[in-house]
DNA sequence: TTGTTATATATCGTGGTTCAAGGTATAATT
DNA sequence: AATTATACCTTGAACCACGATATATAACAA
């Protein structure tokens, strides 16, 4: 009884938000600030998708949580553990294959 | 009682449909050999996806369907309308415009 | 003081895409 | 006779990503 693959194209929140904490600690909120920045605002991760992308990650044994207070504010950082680094590099190399793929057929030029 | 947006890294399976359809008139299944063969089997659309596709394609008027018997079998050749062609424009724009933003942050280099 | 905006976390319900699997049928190969 | 390739199609479910909602503090305006 079918247990299916994840879709092609999905995957890509968890991507980001690896690929910017292997720059550095980081927390949800400056996360979702840091990607919309970025990307000049075409891509908008709300707390929605963020949070428990964050919360799947840890639970997956790739990032560490860290609490901080901060002006009265409690903050939640994040960082890449050696098992995220080693996901972050799978996953850099699906987005790799799979955009090189679209590109493909996008250039593709009526080849019989 | 919300209807949510479509996630914003979709709608790909269709733009791919749409550009081989740009060069020239062709049938389902052989949109989905072509697919797989472009894109180095990178990119498997099954007839779950391609089908379905088509038909809505076609329902939005995006398509325009011809049958055509060839060797004893049935084949539904697909092209594209002038609407349809207005819109592989705008699935190529968003394209460009996400992966530009997904590679924007992956290239990021630690700014502040 | 009251209201709004920004910061910061979190969860929930649901919607829509994509998926594998199944179903029909003819032609070609083994 | 059986399997593979061609060719169409639908269905049920999985899963991600989405908007909405909730809580709470700080800063700023009116």
């Amino acid at each position: 009884m079918g247990q299916s693959n994840p879709p092609f194209m999905t995957g890509v929140p968890e991507l980001l938000v690896l690929r910017l904490l292997a720059e550095r600690e980081m927390y949800g909120y400056e996360l979702a600030r840091r990607i919309r920045l970025v990307t000049d605002d075409v891509i908008r991760l709300g707390e929605g998708v963020i949070y428990p992308a964050l919360h799947g990650l840890e639970a997956a044994g790739a990032l560490k949580a860290r609490r901080k207070t901060v002006n009265g504010r409690t903050r939640v950082y994040y960082r890449l553990t050696s098992k995220g680094r080693r996901r972050l590099e799978r996953l850099l190399a699906d987005w790799e294959r799979v955009s090189t793929g679209v590109e493909a057929v996008l250039e593709e030029p009526a080849g019989a």
